[in-house]
DNA sequence: AATGAATGAGATTTCATTCAT
DNA sequence: TATGAATGAAATCTCATTCAT
């Protein structure tokens, strides 16, 4: 039941927004009272902070996983590029909530979570870093700046990309790899 | 005193979101009764309204100037992506009511936002196709997809550039343009 | 408007005490809304703030009135017994307040009234105190103590005592002055 | 452990009242769960009427142990008005519920428990009538009203006494029975 | 004897909006 | 143009109580 709330809640903070959406909406969704939901949760935020945490406590798992295995930094990079587009099937509300309900979490829940995306973001950063020395990326790259864009571009397809149109997930991952790698100017 | 309104309000959307400001916060920040607001505004959705449509009506005039004046698609496509950059230091936090606050317009004027921004988009996506085309860009690139990488990169910045940190927007311009065009990959 | 707000939520705090009364009676009792209400007052406790405040201020002004006007230990110590026994018949409820629902305050507002309380309490002291240095009172009496007995019967006498009955507020003040003064001992 | 429940819920309910007292708080005070206590107590009023009843139920049987075995009225009074303040320092907390909380014990409990506390009050009442039928009081007191200027110090000692402070309550007792018996006036 | 989950009623508070002035 | 008072709906949260286990 406690499951069941947050699965709902996720669907209702994806739709309407975090503020946009009452306990009695939640609860209405399936079923209980709202006693119930103050039963399981202290607060609506306490709800929101639980979403925000088992969500990145999980990427974190995921990158960690991957830098482990992975040995160039070519395919470490293409690799969490991949796991994050792919996961938009699975968690795409999710990310869709984590990425833009932050400030409705308290001052010491948001910078919980923020420290663990710096540091989601840093390991990136790392990746990009290490490759330029190593010679597999280009010698002018930024690697803060390259982060970012890379970032901006897979966060912003939990906006707009859905699995059941034309393209699969893997498909759109490939795309966004190539444009990674390579760019779009032709070769000379 | 509407314009003051309108600032005000900006900053509010952008520091608590659209749901969490309230009429009394937006009237307190500058010192006026509620009754004043209803003077000025229909409704609050009123408010977001005008904020949505000059932000987007002022995008596509902008735009539509590039399109008319720059020769090639790579200049073309350059300078969009410049001026989304650069506009971050001017209208940064329009920016950023503008994707995230369309959830709470009305079904219908949300159509009318969503209708003018997907012409945005369109037109960018335009310029790729044309490069492809005429042999600019890539052969296997796919512009919708393509175009979508790129909105996702600069729309994002939009969360997190500060254009009083380190870098100008004309430097942050500058790296996502490289990126963009030759990807990360060194030269074989 | 207020203060029919007020006046009722006394009569109501009286009755059934303050947390027991909800905001809905309150307004039940006059037929207004609840949103009125907290156009008036910021919440619950500030209305509770309120009326404390007001009523303690006004005890203290009564209080230094009498003692810049009368001129022995005794005469002054009399005529504040007086007062605060006749005052059962305007304000009796208020003081019954006053005295039970000083808890419900938060921590600061709370040390405020507790703070001009003791300042009440001190002046009745000091009366005693002088009095035994003059003579007019026993050599052998404490104080604080005489002043907490003394402020205890009158006080107590709040909740009790009613006005319509068999005595008169000024019966009954002359009756306590008398013990106070005189014990109940008979004369040797 | 019901012994404990009410132990504590005496403190909870000294502190912040009973009404802003939850179960909740007197559980979690004692670490256990809402159902144990619904085990031990019909419901909150049930446990708030253990503890007058078990209170009231004492002070009667403790006073009519005084009146068998005391010789005169004011020995009689004395050691009524001592057994009172000493009680202060074995159950202070419970005194002060006691005089506060009636109001939320329901009509009928109420009542019972009004009948009894009178009870104790005109037993008191008639010492002090036979004293002054026989000559140990003065003349001119009226009963009715000197046993409540009695009971009122006694009482309120309850709301401000620190057993711990500077005096015992063996002290303050003495203190205030030469002030019921002599007053404050010195002698001429 | 005790627990954990759930309920339903009701508490305080917020807020967009209206309207007479 | 602007204000101040009021409204009514809905929001978050609390809490005494019940009940199957």
């Amino acid at each position: 039941m406690k499951k069941e709330l947050i699965t709902q809640s996720i669907n209702l903070f994806v739709e309407k927004g975090f503020s946009a959406t009452s306990i009695q909406d939640i609860v209405d969704a399936i079923g209980v009272t709202k006693g119930s939901f103050y039963y399981h949760f202290k607060s609506k935020e306490a709800l929101l902070m639980h979403i925000h945490l088992s969500y990145i406590d999980d990427l974190l798992r995921r990158q960690k996983r991957i830098l482990e295995t992975e040995k160039t930094c070519r395919t470490k990079l293409m690799k969490v590029v991949e796991f994050l587009i792919e996961d938009i099937e699975a968690q795409g509300a999710l990310g869709r909530i984590y990425y833009r309900e932050i400030r409705h979490l308290s001052a010491e829940n948001g910078a919980v979570i923020r420290e663990k995306k710096n540091q989601f973001r840093d390991n990136i950063e790392s990746i990009v870093a290490d490759g330029i020395k190593n010679g597999e990326f280009r010698k002018n790259l930024q690697p803060k700046m390259t982060t970012y864009a890379i970032l901006g571009m897979t966060n912003w397809s939990y906006q707009w990309f859905n699995p059941e149109g034309e393209l699969s997930v893997s498909e759109l991952a490939a795309i966004y790899t190539d444009f990674i790698l390579n760019g779009i100017l032709a070769e000379k």
